[in-house]
Formats: C-alpha cells, structure tokens, sequence
RNA sequence: GGGGGCGUAGUGUAGUGGUCAACACGCCGGCCUGUCAAGCCGGAGAUCGCGGGUUCGAGUCCCGUCGCUCCCGCCA
C-alpha cells in the first residue's frame, strides 16, 4: 500500500507514530517558511505542515505543489498546540509534520473548484463528473447511497429472500414506456430490449418456486426526462409467493422505518404509516401521492354552491362537476399580480379560472363576493376553517381538473410558504387504485398500474360489466409527495390474465405472441404472488435532501438523455451498421 | 411534441441601446514560521454560447439555432 492510514482516521492516540499518506491536495496555504496542506482521501481531510527546518527538502517540493496534486506524505502525527485546534475537522486536534513528500501525480488546475460546495453550471459538472463525484456533497450522497443498498440487501437476506440477476437482454412489448431497443447482429431485422422493469422475469421465477426474490435492478425507459426521472434508473425489485397484500405491505414498511433509523437522522412522521385509499388522496389532496407534512386539505364546497348566484358554480355543479377549496394560511396578502400567475398556472393545468376570497376582518373580500349568499359565505368559512390574513383558493370544474389544479396548488404554495419539515419523512399508503383508466386518445382502457395487477378479487366481475369501477389490489408507498414504490398481488392464473388483456383491447393472438410464456407458465402451477418495486434513486434522494436523482447518480444523463462526459449517445460506424442489418433514416428537417 | 427560465474571463455573478465589459473566488509572480475560506502586494485572463437581423451604435432589442434546466404531454 502507497498509504499506512487513511487521513480521516488519524487522532490524538496516533500522535508520536510516523504514518504514510496519500491522497489529494485540497487546500493549501503558503507562510514562506512553513506550508499548511490539507490532504484529502475519500475517508476526510487532515492538515500536513511543512516545515523548513524540519525538511527543507520537502518544503522546497511542497512549494511547487498545488491543488488536486496526487501527493504520498511521510511523516510523524503530532498534537497541536492549545489555540491552534480545529474544532470544525474531525482530525482537528493534530496535524501531520512531513519528513518526505513525492508527488505521485500532479494536476492541472480544475476547471471549477473542488474544496468548496459552490454552484456550477450542470453542464460542466457533467462534462467534469469524475472531478464532480470528488466533491464532499456528491461522496456524501454516494456514500448514503451504498449504505442504503447494503441495509436493504442485509435486511432482506435476512428475511430469506434470494438476490436473483434478470436478463438485460429482454423482448420489446407493446405496454408501457417506450423501450430502449438494441438490435440483434444475428438475428437481421430483429431486436432485444432493454427492461423496463424486471416485471415478467420475476413472476417467472415465482412460477419457479423461489418464494422470495430481490434485485438491485437496473430499469430503461426511452420516456422525456424530469427531476426525478432518468433514462436508465435503479429500482429495488422484490416479489413474494403466497402472499396478500398487507404481508408485501408490512415487510416493506418495517424494512423502511429500519432503514431510515440506520441511515437517517430525519424523523418518520407516522408509524405505523397511514393508509389511504386512491379516492380518499385524491378527494382530500388533490393527488394520489400527497405530501402529509402538512394539512392544507381540499375542501368539498359542491352542495354548498349548488344553487349559487355565482353563474361559475351553479352551472359546473348542475353539469356534474365539482367545487372545492384550498385555504392558505396567511397569504391574504398575495397581491394581485401573484395571484394572477397562480390563476395561470391553473389554467394551463385545464381549469378556466382560480376563485380567490380573502378572509377579512369583517368578512371576505372577493372579486365574487357580491354573488355569494350571506350562508356561502359562512359556510366557506367554516368548512375552510378560515381564519383572518388567509387567503382561500377555489376551482369549479370537473372532479380531474379540481383535483389536478388544486393538488398542485396545495404543494406549490406549501413549498413557496416553507410549510413542509426538511427534517420530516411523511410515509403513506395509497391503496385501492383503479385497474383500468380509460385513454381518451387510443379511445381504449389501459392498465393504471400494468396489466399482470390483479383486481381485487370481489371486483373481477366489474370488468366485463364496469371496467372504469374495478379496483386494482395494488399499493402504492408515497414518502412526501413523491411516489417511493409501487406494487400489487399479481394475477397467477391464465384465465384472470386474458381477462385483463380483453379489457385493455389485446387480442387473443397477440397476448399469446407477446405473453405466451406468461400465460404459459400459469398453465404450470404457478402460486399465487405479489411485489413491489422501489425507486432507489428516489429515496436516496429523499434521504439525502437532494431535489434531483441526478444528486444521487454517479453518472446521470442531462434532461435530453445525454452523457456530456462520454458525448453519448454517439454515431456508430458504417461496418457496424451494415453488421447490424441497419440503414440510418434521417430525420426530416 | 409544447411552454417557461438560463447561457458574460477557469468558476459564480454584475452590467437592459452609448468608451467590446465590472466584482468575488480561482490562476500566475513576489513577500511571509501557525494558518485552516490564511494574509499583504503585483499580474494575466472574455471574439459576452453560435448564426443572422434591427440600429449611427447590440452583452443589452428581434429572429433562428445549440446547450443546461424546470414544467405540461409522455412515464404498463
């Protein structure tokens, strides 16, 4: 080894050993006759002098150092005196006095700087990611990274599950996200894709007799990316055999309150975590992964409003939608212009306009007011809760429009009002989804969830009758509004599977050309079984407080799915494309 | 596919029609034996993302384009 101890482990009882470092040049600081460097390595910083009298030799060469040099030290620990003690390093209270120094590598001067979280463009992080990935924030967040991957393995081993690899390899199927595809030199005019999820694999392997799968899995979607959406994503990937949902369900949630004890020092709101059904979050907040730091819920105001002087409501709620309310606690105060904006941002989310009425001292203020009855008014008061300086929103629509708008509304303005705990992780359940939504584009019913979710087993008759009425046995696990992990009790037989397909408009023909190893392997005894799959690089990013996955991702791509470092993707070669079978179409201008 | 924001020395920013440009950090040189975001003195460094247009004059206004980013659509 090039190092006899790591520079963040040195302390006080090293003092008086002679130790060999090597690492990166953090920071230096040039007195003439005496040199400070802080020497870094992925265990943390701690202070080498150099000294002309001790070795001038090293103090010469030091001169010529600079940050990022790739440095080995030799030299003796040694207290520092008192008054010269760094309280804010965790190697602090000595320091290195260097006998020998040789510099192993040096380094030009880094295009933007490393010992310090400063803000840089996130085209030159990427471009720079290997100098990036050296920042304390980035280590940090890798770090956290690995112990949560190693929580989760060590905890599931534990409950005798079995860590199984799926192919990479996998076959294109027409449900879901676009695939990435990668074409088959052997095979002309044919292509492997890459897997969305394991999905198909580990129902196999339940069909298997493996009872309890797990994988750190690897998933691709060719989808336009988002803050928390990647080309390429890690999920965790379980499945379960003979088991209902609240056993998926209990395992995951004790899992994940064991895992943030160990890794976290944020506090988990609720344990154990609250369930909702899909209806009850959307009625109450708009969404069907609510944020439950906060209250801020919607307010049904549709019977109230029913016969309202106000054209707006009367005539939504006489054609069957709906009237709700959000108060917002003291921002009365908006002005005009502000609520202008938000009166925008609702109607580009499908709304035709944003009521606003102010609770004032002596009432509410409210370009409606002079339409709505003395009982409208008490009654938005008291269902809102109201109180004098908060500013009360309300949309009139259909049921999808309030709840879009109003849902954005409330996590919009709980953000900008700082009425979420940084420190708080707020875990619910969503259950009871429905199975089916109706497309209004492809004029068909597609799989809210994906078409292997069973319905929940009292409901199997709506689908032929009601399909929209179906509820799905799917669970969904929300951590303060983000959509942690996804799951269900699948469906084992092959008779419910075709039943699915029917209803999301498959053809008997094509189920079996693309599922016939699926609805084939339920033919074999396959037990019944259900899973889950969390994003690990959502709740990485939750667990470190990052915004985007891209804080938690070695290697992210940019939001147009580019790798700035590698320049990916990239044109291939003539002879490879003529390997491949293929002919490059370009794009029309 | 659509919409918003951003792009000015290496990095972060200022500069919204009038000496082609300022500040901080970094970088280079000098001084300095107790600093830890070291200090002091001096210096170099920018065709203002790119292309076109308007104008007597464009970093600034307009159009296009590229890149980053956020959002809608999309994401079984």
């Amino acid at each position: 080894m090039l190092k006899s101890i790591n520079c963040g482990a040195l302390r006080l009882e090293h003092v008086g050993q002679t130790v060999t470092l090597a690492g990166w040049v953090h920071r230096r600081r040039d007195h003439g006759g005496l040199i400070f460097f802080d020497l870094r390595d992925r265990s943390g910083l701690v202070q080498v002098v150099f000294n002309a009298d001790i070795s001038a030799k090293a103090h010469a060469l030091a001169e010529s150092v600079r940050p990022e040099f790739v440095i080995q030290v030799q030299g003796v620990v040694a207290a520092r005196p008192e008054g010269l003690i760094n309280p804010n390093l965790a190697t602090g209270e000595i320091e290195v006095e260097a006998h020998q120094l040789t510099i192993l590598n040096p380094a030009k001067t880094p295009p933007f700087p490393i010992n310090e979280n400063t803000p840089v463009r996130d085209e030159v992080r990427l471009k720079y990611r290997y100098l990036d990935l050296r920042r304390a924030s980035m280590q940090q967040n890798l770090i956290l990274r690995h112990q949560v991957t190693t929580f989760i393995r060590q905890y599931l081993n534990n409950q005798d599950f079995l860590e199984i690899e799926t192919p990479i390899l996998l076959k294109s199927t027409p449900e879901g996200a676009r695939d990435y595809v990668v074409p088959s030199r052997i095979h002309p005019g044919k292509f492997y894709a890459l897997p969305q999820s394991p999905q198909q694999m580990k129902q196999l392997l339940m069909v298997a007799g493996y009872e309890r799968y797990y994988q750190i899995a690897r998933c691709f979607r060719d989808e336009d990316l988002r803050a928390d959406r990647q080309p390429e994503f890690t999920q965790l990937d379980l499945e379960m055999s003979f088991v209902e949902s609240q056993d998926v369900r209990d395992l995951i949630e004790a899992m994940l309150i064991e895992l943030v004890e160990s890794v976290s020092d944020m506090q988990i709101q609720q344990k154990p975590f609250p369930v909702l059904t899909y209806h009850e979050a959307m009625e109450r907040y708009g969404s069907d992964r609510p944020d439950l730091r906060y209250g801020m819920p919607l307010v049904d105001l549709t019977d109230l409003v029913r016969h309202s002087r106000f054209g707006v409501f009367a005539n939504t709620v006489a054609a069957g939608g709906r009237v709700k309310a959000l108060r917002v606690p003291g921002a009365a105060s908006f002005s005009r212009k502000r609520i202008d904006q938000l009166t925008d941002e609702v109607k580009a989310r499908g709304a035709k306009g944003l009521v606003w009425l102010k609770a004032e001292r002596d009432g509410l203020r409210s370009s409606i007011a002079k339409f709505l009855s003395e009982e409208e008014k008490d009654g938005i008061i008291q269902r809102t809760a109201a109180e004098e300086g908060d500013l009360i929103l309300a949309v009139a629509d259909t049921a999808a429009v309030v709840h879009e708008t109003l849902g954005w509304l409330r996590t919009h303005l709980a953000a900008e009002l700082n009425l979420a705990d940084p420190n708080t992780l707020a875990f619910c359940w969503v259950v009871d989804f429905p199975l089916l939504e109706w497309d209004e584009e492809e004029k068909r019913w597609v799989a809210v969830h994906h078409p292997f979710t069973s319905a929940k087993p009292e409901h199997w008759a709506l689908l032929e009758t009601d399909p929209g009425k179906a509820l799905a046995n799917a669970y969904d696990v929300v951590c303060n509004g983000m959509e942690v992990g996804g799951g269900s009790i699948r469906i084992h037989d092959a008779g419910h599977q075709q039943q699915v397909f029917r209803a999301l408009g498959i053809s008997e023909e094509e189920a079996w050309s693309q599922f016939g190893h699926l609805l084939e392997a339920f033919s074999y005894g396959a037990p019944p079984h259900g899973g889950i799959a969390l994003g690990l690089d959502r709740l990485v990013a939750i667990l470190a407080r990052e915004e985007s996955i891209r804080e938690v991702i070695a290697f992210p791509k940019t939001a147009s799915a580019m790798d700035l470092m590698l320049q990916s993707p990239s044109p291939i070669s003539p002879q490879q494309l003529a390997e491949l079978h293929l002919r490059i179409v370009p794009p029309e201008k």
